[in-house]
DNA sequence: CTAATTTGCCTAAATGCTTTAGGCAAATGC
DNA sequence: GCATTTGCCTAAAGCATTTAGGCAAATTAG
């Protein structure tokens, strides 16, 4: 009996790789155990189950996402910090597709608000201080960032935005622009 | 052996009711078959595989969203066109947040070129000849409100915008003001 | 109005993932 | 060296998926 060296964070991490691979909703304890070449209850030693092996992909592919952020973040301000948080998400999303997904899994709120989850709402809110947003606006525009990052990251990965002209990478790059545009005009009331 | 009258088209009704109550992923042709107090096997003469089951709720749910977005466009040009159709898209996954994620399914290419989800296109591109947009700008306007509608929904599905001022509907209605103002003022050229 | 056919749901069974219980051996600590 | 902890095991139960084959109800045809 060789012992493999099993942890927590070994097998989170080999989860994450296939996640990448096969997908984040076809990762499976039996599979994982496999790649080990171990037995399927000795996961269950390290994880406590399915659903407790996805959050925990999920929890790290958030802080490994944030860390890739924040070094992109490193020194910039204004529009070249906007460019490369959000080429950082975009980035991270074409590299790991399955982690990506598994960034965009639903949370419990407490397991949310100990996630690095506030650590992107943070570096999000800090490259708005490069434009002149005052509360609440700075929130929403926090949002509508989430959004937009979120939201091309998912259709980009779903194939929505490939074999059709113009290419992905050129959208990406004008739609920074026009972020950049709104955020430097945000409009202050509503236009009724 | 009494008939329940299974259809194809009821089962993925059904399979779209069950999505709502219990998430998308949780969607399972046995709980299905549960519900219909019927075997198992029996729903298997009316959809071929999980993932078939799965399929055919993501396009019943494209549909759906395609006729409420259509709908709210109807007789309506510029900004009320721009705010009748994102309210449909953010209601929708309000109300059905099971159907909403199964219309954000990854389909395969063939799959997703004969669904509903070009008319989704189509109606996005006539709303922006209110604004005043070419190609290939009004492609990247296309891809930038889709990523928005699709990761809003998304994030305030998974609980993200809850429990933090402001609430979410003003962060939508000023978001929508703001992406108004970026259509009517769109950059034409990359300020380098 | 039967008889033939099709259709709808069934039973049975194989396969695979999840999860728990209990055991033995290797590593660690005194 | 011995006790304890730790790591991986076997075994087994439960549930979801999927296929094969069968019977009875509904439909169609003569």
């Amino acid at each position: 009996m060789v012992r493999v060296g099993l942890t927590t964070e070994r097998v989170v991490r080999a989860g994450a790789e296939l996640a990448d691979e096969v997908g984040f909703d076809q990762v499976t304890v039996s599979e994982l155990a496999r790649r080990f070449d171990v037995k399927v209850a000795s996961l269950y030693s390290h994880v406590t189950s399915s659903q407790d092996l996805k959050t925990r992909i999920a929890l790290f592919a958030l802080e490994e996402l944030a860390d890739r952020a924040a070094d992109a973040l490193a020194g910039r301000a204004g529009k070249d910090a906007l460019i490369a948080f959000a080429n950082a998400y975009r980035d991270y999303g074409r590299e790991h597709p399955g982690r990506a997904a598994a960034a965009r899994l639903r949370l419990d709120p407490e397991t949310a608000a100990a996630s690095a989850g506030v650590r992107h709402a943070r570096m999000t809110r800090a490259i708005l201080r490069g434009y002149d947003l005052t509360e609440p606006d700075q929130t929403h525009a926090v949002r509508l960032l989430g959004s937009v990052f979120h939201g091309y990251s998912s259709l980009e990965t779903a194939g929505g935005f490939s074999h059709s002209a113009p290419d992905s990478q050129e959208s990406w790059t004008r739609i920074l622009d026009a972020l950049d545009a709104l955020l430097r005009n945000w409009p202050t009331a509503p236009t009724l």
